[in-house]
DNA sequence: TTTACCTTGTGAACAAATTCACAAGAACCC
DNA sequence: GGGTTCTTGTGAATTTGTTCACAAGGTAAA
């Protein structure tokens, strides 16, 4: 398949929402200028990142909600569950643990790792931290597909570097740091200093 | 000035960390080249993104790392104190309200909101939770720049519109869901779902 | 001072992403 | 059935962002 752009998979998300939306009012159909309107973005944009994928509307009608809300779950890889560590027990971690937005969307957290003595064993929402130096024993047999890192800058890389060589290949990392890692392991970085930074640029540079 | 490419922004923020790092460790000048190594990116790339701004390196010695380390400050916004409420004392706003790397870069939490009566005037992190309601008043006298919103996304909307009638031109977003704000008012949207997603399409669509 | 060697800064070339614009279908009405 | 209206799907045009490639400027050493 053709490369997809990032902003591409991006804007498949945000119109997934939006048909959800929809779909929960009752609505048949939609057109790409509704889709658009609400996702900030053109007719246009939403009919070409669409066509990336296949023909999914009807000229004249637009698209059937139902079908492309299948057609786009599909597509994104929403037609299964997924299976999902934490690593990382800190604030940052245990808010991710509790985060219901994941499960909706069938991304399943398995466990909660950290480092700290202190930590391990406790609770954080119903999951027992684990010591993190059961990773790879445990993501053999408990078929993880993602890791979340939720662990402090310089603990980050070195964590990675486990996560990969334990088989995991897409990786969540909330660590403030850029990781290195090889090209058939997907990551993305949430870095909220960064925005903030963003922020300070355009409050700073502008007319 | 011409309009500066988002991307370009988030690399700015990238070489400052690297610059930081460098600074810390005693070295005096840089070339594009370890940047660019060190950032994940190409030395024209960096010679490019700067090149915006002004020229700041030596030909055939490279940068001086204290000098590009202040003007990207400079250019960043980062050589003032920004001042930030929180909105949402659930978990996540928590988490926020705790992390040190705001702080760090300047960014002073100020206050911290919440809607429900069982938060209002509880300690979170050594803040007073303060009754949403009065938003609108203090705002007016605490000179707050950034608003975080870290409040539920049927609530993010209103709670939106009341941050821009209030004065505040940036927002920070961790509501699950597209905001409609006037062009003039800068947002960042942090939406953890929407990255698992995108790691889930790159799972199930490689080759 | 000359030579050898680096590294920047930047137009020009290229690549990627977005927008335009319109033919082709589909529904609906008379 | 013909005309009207709507909206898709998609090449082509445009815009935006990245990479190339090299002249210009600077250091260092002899």
């Amino acid at each position: 398949m053709k490369r997809i752009a990032e902003s591409t998979v991006r804007r498949l998300s945000i119109y997934l929402r939006f048909l959800e939306e929809f779909e929960a009012r009752g609505l048949a159909t939609i057109s790409s200028d509704a889709l658009a309107a609400r996702g900030g973005t053109t007719s246009a944009q939403v009919r070409k990142d669409l066509s990336f994928f296949g023909s999914f509307g009807k000229r004249g009608l637009g698209y059937s909600v139902p079908e492309l809300t299948r057609r786009l779950r599909e597509i994104l890889g929403l037609g299964r569950d997924w299976r999902v560590i934490i690593i990382g027990a800190g604030k940052i971690g245990a808010a991710l643990a509790q985060y219901a937005g994941f499960r909706q969307r069938g991304f399943h957290i398995v466990n909660v790792y950290d480092s700290d003595p202190a930590k391990i064993g406790r609770r954080v929402d119903g999951f027992v931290v684990r010591d993190i130096a059961r990773l790879e024993q445990d993501a053999a047999g408990d078929d993880i597909q993602i890791a979340v890192l939720a662990v402090p800058g310089e603990a980050a890389q070195p964590v990675v570097d486990r996560v990969i060589d334990s088989g995991i290949r897409a990786i969540m990392n909330f660590a403030p740091v850029q990781l290195q890692i090889p090209e058939h392991v997907a990551l993305k970085t949430v870095n909220m200093a960064m925005e903030l930074e963003g922020l300070s640029f355009a409050l700073t540079n502008r007319d």
